[in-house]
This record gives C-alpha cells, structure tokens and sequence, in this order.
DNA sequence: ATAACACTTACAGTTGTTGTAAGGATGCAC
DNA sequence: GTGCATCCTTACAACAACTGTAAGTGTTAT
C-alpha cells in the first residue's frame, strides 16, 4: 500500500491524520523532530506528503517548494487559516492540492486517493522548468513536444537535471556513465554530447546545455 | 496557449467563465447544445474541461464518468451545491479537482494551472484499470512496476487498450501493424503475441491477453 | 600566435529488434 | 479419442539503431 508521510507539528492533529490514513491501510509515518524536515521526508521515500503550512521554523511554503524542486511525489497542503492568498502562494509553488483544517476525513482520503491515482503515471519524471525527463524510457518532454533520447544522451540528461542549476564536471560524468575515465577515451563524453544537442534540438529546445570551460557542463533554463 | 473547454448550461455564468479564461489568455470554448456533448467535446480535443455537474438531461456525473474513460485531458468539476458526497462521487468518477460556485476567479485560474502542469506529463498515456501504456515510448506502469515494451508489441497493446473490452480480430491487428494481411505471414502476429505475453509477465502482468479462438483477442483486466 | 580545450563528422563493432521457419500444443467437431 | 484447424513457442538470420573510435576542425584564453 501506498507510502503517506504527514508533517505537522501540532501532536493532536498529528494523530489525528495519522489515524484517518492508518484506518484506510495506507503505511503512514510523520515528521518528529524539525531540523532537518527536507532530509527527513526524502529519505523515507513516501508516495506522498501531507504539510501543514504553519509549521515552527522554517516556513511550510519554503520547505514544500524546496520538496518539490528535489523529489516527484504529490504534496497535500494543509491550513489552519482559510485564506485565499495562502491557497494561490501553494498552488504556485507546486504544491499539488489545498485543503482547511479542519477537513472531513472522507474528504482527505478522496483527495489522498486522487493524487495517488495520478501519481503512479509521472513518478519517475524528472522535471525542471519546463523541460521533462522520464528516466525509465529517457523521453523529453518540452511543450507539447517530445523526443525520445538514447541511452547514453539519456543519462547524460538526467545527470544534468538531478545536479540542476550547479556545474557537472566532466569528470563526474565520466564516473556515473563509465565509471571512471581511465580506459575510455575522453572524447567520447564530447561527442554523446553533441548528440544530445542535436537531439534536443530537434524538438526545439536550444542552448540549454552551456559549456563551463574548463570545469563541466551546466543546464540554462530560458526563462519563457 | 492551452485549449479549456467550458460545459455549463447557465447563459451567464458560462460567459463568466469564458471571459475569466480568456483574460488569462486561455483558448476557450464552450459547448452550447447539450444532445451530443460527448461528442462535441472530444471533437474540440481540449486540453482541460470545465464541468458544471448540474446539466440538463443526462447527468454531469455520467458525463465525467464517460469523458474519463476515452480521454486523458483533466477535468474540473464545478457545483452549485456545496456537499460533501457531489465531491466525493466525483473524484471517485475521475474528476480531477471540484470547486463550488460561486468561485474566485484567482482560485479557478490556480487550480486550473496546477491542472495543466500536470496534464503536461500525463498526456499520451492510455489507462485501463492498473494497466498504464505510455504510447511514446510503449512504457508499461504497473503497480509500481514497470517495462519498456518493443515497437510491434506497444503498438499491438496500443490497439488493444483503444479497443478495450471489445474483441479485436487479427485482420484488424494486420491491418494497422502492416497494413494489410496480404503479403504478410500469418504467424508473425502469434510470434508478436508471445512476446507482448513474456514482456508483459516479467512485470506480473498475466493473463490479460484473452484469445478468442476463431475471433481475435481481447484485454482482460483482473478485478485486484 | 599558440596551446589547450571543445566540437563535429564518419565509420565500424555491437546490440537489439524484426520477420521467417519449423515444430509443438491446444481446442473443437465428429 | 481421432483428426483437423487454430494457436503457441523457440531458434535463427537479416536489418536497424546505438555506441565508441578515430581523425580533423573550430574556439577560447593568455
């Protein structure tokens, strides 16, 4: 059963939501400590989050666009204030749905379910802007448009996502695709990534692989 | 820019609704008879629909029950009355979000994006029960599993999920696999099939493909 | 101007996919 | 249950796609 992992720091509505998920046969854990929440939620791996915005610390907004720029699961915001403003400002960071406290429980799991529902079909889908990556089958997609990748431009392309907006060297590229860069010719990496660019090309996105000279290669995302 | 397509019987409030769309730059349409709306609607190919679930003559339920089995574009459900159970049997149809009237312009538009940004990565991938086939990549998803699937076989499993639960004759398969079934050896189907089986089963996945001896085949979704 | 670094094109080995062939298994009619 | 029609399976070779190698061209910094 699915994986639900609920970050809220008030302990009553804590179990409160627990119990809802639990009774429904979902696996459900819960954030304790809240140091270190963004480390915490990825390494248990949940199929999906459920956050309550008005959390000690570290804002709710900040740690749910953070979540979402780093993993692919749905994010459940949940409120205490019914403001419209809170609802748009989730919304726009990515979060995935928005609901008041207190929330009928059968309206929870509706909505739980729903974003399950979708999310079996984008796990796996690496996305930065507006450019997509699904890792099984190294299909682009960039607005309205795809292009499936070969295996090696494929990687290539994920390692640059995943690293996303920092410099890979070409050094790190060597070791995730060949594992080390002793016996293989180093042009080899040049020209897959020509490759990659001409791919990419094909359906129309441009420039968006720059050239660190010196120290590796680095994604551009215009911003249209 | 996005295609919306507006389904809501009420003259004024489906001007409203266009013009709230079209401020933002939406491509809107609306469907102004309500004999064929099923119909009219896939024609428009919309990238989202907007449902009032109060129409006349046949249920908007039954109406977002139907759109969502033969198309994979979200659908947004609106209601004038506000009561748990529309929401839930709608989301339990396959709505993708529900919000009541009146609504705030900012939070339809909200939910609306939030929508679409999803719709982005989901569209080109047929559903049938678990049984998820991405027809780009002839992708299978499968309960957290997944298999990539070769050319002939994704294209044989393409047409079985459009004609799902019919019985699809091998003179159909020929004729979209190779057009015809002249010149073609009639075992190359049977040969395609076994592989479509074996591929198909290194995920789990057994026993979905029914023959129906003298008559073709056919998918047969367990009930898990 | 030069040397280091990066890019591009062409080619051949390798891998994966496809259709062909041949034989085996299964179901139906009598 | 015998025989025939239908369907299934495995092995193989032709073909296409992908990958790394080689060689030469272009670009940048000093």
């Amino acid at each position: 059963m699915s994986k639900i992992i609920v970050i809220e720091d008030d302990v009553y509505l804590r179990e409160e939501l627990v119990n809802t998920f639990m009774k429904k046969g979902y696996s459900v854990s819960s954030i304790s400590s809240f140091n270190e929440p963004e480390k915490e939620i990825l390494d248990n791996n949940p199929d999906l989050a459920v956050l309550d915005i008005n959390l000690p610390g570290k804002s709710g907004f900040e740690l749910c666009k953070r979540l979402k720029s780093r993993a692919s699961f749905p994010i459940l915001v949940l409120t205490a204030r019914d403001t419209l403003s809170d609802e748009l400002y989730a919304l726009g960071l990515g979060a995935d749905d928005f609901l008041t406290k207190p929330c009928h429980p059968d309206r929870l799991i509706a909505r739980t379910q729903r974003l399950l529902r979708t999310y079996v079909k984008v796990r796996n889908l690496l996305q930065t802007g507006d450019l997509i990556l699904d890792i099984d089958t190294y299909k682009v997609i960039w607005k309205n448009a795809h292009v499936v990748l070969s295996d090696t431009e494929g990687k290539i392309l994920q390692i640059l996502l995943e690293r996303y907006p920092s410099v890979v060297s070409k050094q790190d590229l060597f070791l995730k695709l060949w594992g080390g860069n002793e016996y293989v010719d180093e042009n080899i990496l040049q020209v897959n990534m020509t490759r990659l660019r001409k791919s990419l090309d094909t359906i129309g996105i441009r420039n968006i692989i720059q050239t660190e000279r010196g120290r590796g290669y680095r994604l551009e995302m215009s911003k249209s």
